[in-house]
DNA sequence: TATTTTCTTAAGTTTTCTTTAAGTTTCGCT
DNA sequence: AGCGAAACTTAAAGAAAACTTAAGAAAATA
C-alpha cells in the first residue's frame, strides 16, 4: 500500500518512515505543501498521513487538493494542535482520521489498517475465506487452524486476493499491489506465486478467470 | 441517518440521545447486546456507537455481528476501556473509530459526520436486467443470486448489452465494442459468442431483431 | 562470508477460448 | 408457398492464456 507522509519534523519523519516500513507501507515522504502536491499527482498514493504545520502553508491545503479529487485517498491528520475546536475543524475539512501528537505509534498503525482496509473495502483486519484465515494486523496465516508461514511475495498475495473476495483481479492489478512503481516484472511471477500457493491450499482455493484474473472465496 | 447507539448506562445514554436527535440523526438505543442485535436485524440501521460493557456480555459481539454482515455499517467504539490495547484490539476487530471515555461531544459528532458522510458515498457499479446482474468493478455476473464464470469475450458482448438495455446494436457496433480499431473479425464470431450466452440464460433474455441487431432488457 | 531461502526468468507443456467455416434453420417478402 | 437473406448451430483448427518446471539471481539469515 502506498502512504504518503507529509511531515517537515526530520527527526519523526525519520522514525515514523522506517516503522511504517515494517509495517508493509511503501512510503514517500515530503516535507512540503508544493511536494506533497507533487507526490500527490502521480496518483499512486492511496493514503496519507498530514501535518498540518508546514514551512510553505498549512497542510489544510493538502487536504483541500486530496478532497477536491474524485479518487477516495483516507487522510489522517496527524499534528501537535491537539484541543477539540482543532479535531472538528480537521475532521470537517475531510480528514478521516486526526490524532495529536504525542502518540502511540501502535494506536496510529491501527487506525492506519482502519484506513487501508477502508481502501481496500475490507470490514476487518481478520480476513476469513473458508478454512483459510489471514490476520494482516499480526501478519500470519492459518489454514484449518494451524499456522503456516508464508514467504513474503506469496503473503502479500494471498492478502491482496483475500482482502478482496469475490472480486476479480487482473494479473496487472495484482502485479501493482506486490511491486513498487520502481521495478517492473518482466515475466509470470505472479502465476509462478499463485502456482507455489495453490500447493499450500485446497485446490479449488484460488480460481483462475482465463483472460480476466484470479478469485478467492464468494461465488 | 439511522444510528443505534449501545450503551447501558441510563444517565450518558439519555442524555446522548437528545443531542445526536439534535443533530440530525434518528436514533435507536439498545442497553444490552441482545436488544442490540435485534435492532440491526431491521437492516434500518446505518451508524452505530457502541460501548463495550454491556450487562448480557461483551460489546466486541455485536461488533463482530455488524462485521459479518455484508452491508457495510461504520461503528464507532466509545468506551471507559482507554489503554493503547484496548484502542488497538477495538480498531482490528472492525471498528472504525475508537473514543475513550470521558469524551468530548463536539469530538464525537465530528467523528460521527465522518463516518456518515462515507457511507453516502459508498456505492458499486451494478448493471442489473431482470434477474441478471453484473457487478462491473468485481468482474462477476450473477444470474439468480447465482453467480457464473463467463470467458473474457462473452462477459464482454454481455456488458456491452446491459449497458444499452433495450437500445438495440448492430453486429457491426458490438463488434467495434470487442474489438480494438486494429484487428479485423472476418467472420460470424458475435453470432458465436451470443450462442454462447443465450445456453447460460433465459430463452428470451437476448432478443434478435433480425437485420437490426440484438437487445437486452426492457420492452 | 557462507548458507539457505525466496524470487524471477524463461522455455516447454497443457488447457481453454476464440475464430472460422460449412451446414441448417428461421424469417420476411413477393 | 417459395425464395433469398439473415441468423443459428456445430465442430474443429488456431491462437492465446495459464500451468509447470527448473535453474540462476537476489535476498535474507546465520
Amino acid at each position: 500500500m502506498h502512504l504518503l507522509l507529509v511531515e517537515d519534523d526530520h527527526l519523526v519523519a525519520q522514525g515514523l518512515i522506517r516503522s511504517l516500513r515494517q509495517e508493509g507501507y511503501s512510503v514517500e515522504h515530503s516535507g512540503t505543501v508544493k511536494h506533497a502536491l507533487e507526490c500527490l499527482s502521480s496518483g499512486e498514493i492511496e493514503l496519507v498521513i498530514l501535518d498540518l504545520g508546514l514551512p510553505d502553508g498549512d497542510g489544510s491545503l493538502v487536504l483541500k487538493h486530496i478532497k477536491a479529487q474524485k479518487k477516495v485517498i483516507p487522510v489522517v491528520i496527524l499534528t501537535a494542535r491537539g484541543s477539540i475546536d482543532d479535531k472538528v475543524q480537521g475532521l470537517d475539512m475531510g480528514a478521516d482520521d486526526y490524532l495529536a501528537k504525542p502518540f502511540d505509534p501502535a494506536e496510529l498503525f491501527a487506525r492506519l489498517r482502519v484506513a487501508s482496509r477502508r481502501v481496500n473495502q475490507t470490514q476487518s483486519s481478520l480476513l476469513q475465506c473458508g478454512e483459510v484465515v489471514i490476520d494482516s494486523s499480526a501478519h500470519t496465516v492459518t489454514l484449518n487452524g494451524e499456522s503456516l508461514t508464508l514467504p513474503r511475495k506469496e503473503y502479500m498475495l494471498l492478502k491482496a486476493l483475500m482482502e478482496n473476495q469475490g472480486r476479480v483481479q487482473s494479473k496487472q492489478q495484482l502485479e501493482n499491489k506486490l511491486y513498487q512503481w520502481g521495478e517492473e516484472v518482466g515475466s509470470n511471477a505472479i502465476e509462478v506465486h499463485i502456482h507455489h500457493l495453490r500447493k499450500k491450499f485446497p485446490s479449488d482455493f484460488i480460481k483462475t478467470l482465463r483472460g480476466i484474473g484470479y478469485v478467492v472465496g464468494k461465488r
